[in-house]
DNA sequence: ACAATGTATCAATAAAAATTGATTAGTCAA
DNA sequence: TTGACTAATCAATTTTTATTGATACATTGT
């Protein structure tokens, strides 16, 4: 369907945006090994508070992050989830790709 | 080694980016099927000759797209090699993942 | 209640990316 | 050679994102 497509292209092109980023990334290669409060982040960045927040936010804008409070400090993990998902979306395109059609000849 | 990992976030960042577009995704989804003439995916997406042609050039300049003449037609394909390596950086991501550490306190 | 700490949010600015229309550059056919 | 056609590129503008510093908010310890 149209519509669904549309919408996973939609929901795709967000999650890509989130990662198109280098602090971004680093970010997500941190919380690989596991969930980091934001001080950790923070030095492990070496960069501003604000600005990590912003990126946090990104992310977890993108569905890509959950945070939890405990105390003062704010956790950070990967959503697994959302990692799933977009394993599987890549997985669907990869499908795609294996019914090659015959080449087309051109605009007629 | 930090700066090699720099290097590859780097790049993925710029794979991640070619694919933050909505527009950009349906040209990849459409390619997926074959090569495709410039005149075919402008009918396909309905959209203007020259946003497209940047969209285009956008994937190109990231690796993600080859292009041929062929007459005076202009045809586009996914580059496998491109496709591959993004699979395997994916993948090598994904290892990390395995390795989870025991939970960190926080600060100290 | 107050001060200190960790983090989010806001406002202003800067930087990057996308869109649009016009122009240019190849290719072909008459 | 000229004209038609395909597609890239350029310039101007608009839109989107990112950065920075300031401020606000929640939590904790005194």
């Amino acid at each position: 369907m149209i519509a669904t497509r549309t919408k996973d292209l939609g929901q795709a092109a967000l999650w890509f945006h989130a990662l198109a980023d280098e602090t971004r990334l680093k970010i997500i290669e941190r919380l690989l090994e596991g969930e980091q409060c934001v001080c950790d982040l923070t030095e492990f960045l070496q960069t501003g508070q604000s600005r990590l927040s912003f990126h946090l936010k990104t992310l977890k804008d993108a569905g890509l992050l959950k945070d939890r409070r405990e105390g003062r400090w704010i956790y950070y993990s990967l959503d697994d989830d959302a990692i799933s998902e977009i394993g599987r979306w890549l997985d669907s395109f990869k499908d795609k790709r294996l019914k090659v059609r015959p080449a087309a000849p051109c605009c007629d």
